[in-house]
DNA sequence: AGACTGCTTATTGTCGACAATCTTCGATGG
DNA sequence: CCATCGAAGATTGTCGACAATAAGCAGTCT
């Protein structure tokens, strides 16, 4: 326990430069300060962080290996943007994934655990109830986050959130959701009723049924866009 | 196709120099010349390669990322070794994976792609026969290599070899091979079989199967070597 | 003899500078 | 008016140098 202090502290003397420059640059993406596609200035992220270009440069070599953003030669690098097609393979890996965090969790959840998830589940009714789509997304990432941290693999929880980033590059995120974020949340409550039943493989299903069905608003929500 | 000759060529030209540099040192940590849990020296490695420091230090940056290695501060960084529960945890996700590759490459696997599993497959039977160990991973290797293309999702892949490569830095590797390496290609052979059948589920099944069993073979491995 | 302390050496972390390349903008000619 | 060419500006790629930190070693004290 006791895992509240040693963010900052521990970040600063164990992280170099480099590394805590690394996820400065990651929140501004993921915040959309850096927009997707747009160019990204080394000299100014420099003179922003107070740092010279090295540390800004490594940085940026770290991000483009977990494919955050891209690099081209003598041009710099670019916040990068997935297409409808990328999404697809991400999705393709994220259900099978899904499975297996659905299966674990159902196996070794503690009773805390489970109070916390239907919590967060609970939150997320309220959001749908006043229509705060952008709260919702963001209970929406913490909720998923938690359960493949309760899945208890730390290698699991590194690849499925580094998916989970790539997918919120898609240009058209957050637009004309596809109707059901209700429907999405009556999903995370049957899938936390398997998990409290203990039941691994209804869990496991359940959790790729979801991956699947948000696919499927992911495609509703683009051909909606795009149809404009 | 034509995915022969854009080898060299295409990676000078777009690939920078620490990109270079980058899949240099990832060969030198996988053929073993830099041992695993060594320190790696930045500026040997400068001079080797005939640049400065600068370009080293990116590549690092992203062999950390990639989980090739690890980085602490002031002290530099070393190549990464995992321990008997990491291997596990990747295995836990290569399950899942293969599992999905086996469905899609049954799917979409074509003639030409059949005969070079069967062929493949008929390699390793020879290097089973003479006992050629090395040999045989090295051809186990390509022949997983060969499934995760065929399944037709690039993410997929990355993700793959990128837990592929992590799991080559397991201390045993190699070491005592549990003894069945022989039934290992008749597992390929069945995946083979169920693929020409053109049967996703038993595909799925069957090579989630034989991470399983590859999982095993790897424990028995261990508890040998360190039984000695 | 063993442990501690201080110095020397090697290595990393960071920076500023220069060359190479690309982009932009204006001028010139059709 | 539009296209093309050229120069100025901006940005990246790379390097060598310096400061900060850790590691190794000798000498000394108990």
């Amino acid at each position: 326990m006791a895992q509240a202090a040693p963010t900052v502290l521990q970040l600063v003397q164990s992280n170099s430069l480099p590394g805590l420059v690394q996820v400065e640059i990651e929140q501004l993406i993921l915040r959309g300060e850096l927009a997707i596609g747009q160019h990204v200035n080394e000299s100014e992220l420099a003179s922003r962080f107070g740092t010279s270009r090295g540390p800004i440069r490594e940085a940026l070599r770290a991000l483009e290996e977990s494919r955050l953003v891209r690099s081209e030669k003598n041009r710099g690098v670019f916040v990068r943007e997935i297409s409808v097609a990328e999404a697809d393979e991400i999705y393709d890996i994220r259900e099978a994934l899904d499975q297996l965090i659905g299966q674990r969790v159902a196996e070794r959840v503690t009773k805390e655990q489970l109070l916390r998830l239907k919590a967060v589940a609970a939150e997320m009714d309220e959001t749908v109830r006043v229509q705060d789509v952008k709260g919702y997304h963001a209970l929406n990432l913490k909720f998923h986050d938690m359960l493949v941290d309760f899945a208890g693999n730390s290698r699991l929880t590194e690849s499925y959130r580094l998916l989970t980033k790539g997918l919120l590059l898609f240009r058209l995120r957050g637009l004309k959701d596809g109707g059901g974020f209700a429907v999405s949340n009556t999903e995370h409550k049957a899938v936390i009723a398997a998990i409290a039943a203990r039941d691994p493989t209804m869990a496991g299903r359940l959790l790729c049924r979801h991956a699947v069905e948000s696919r499927a608003r992911m495609h509703k929500a683009a051909a909606a866009t795009s149809a404009e």
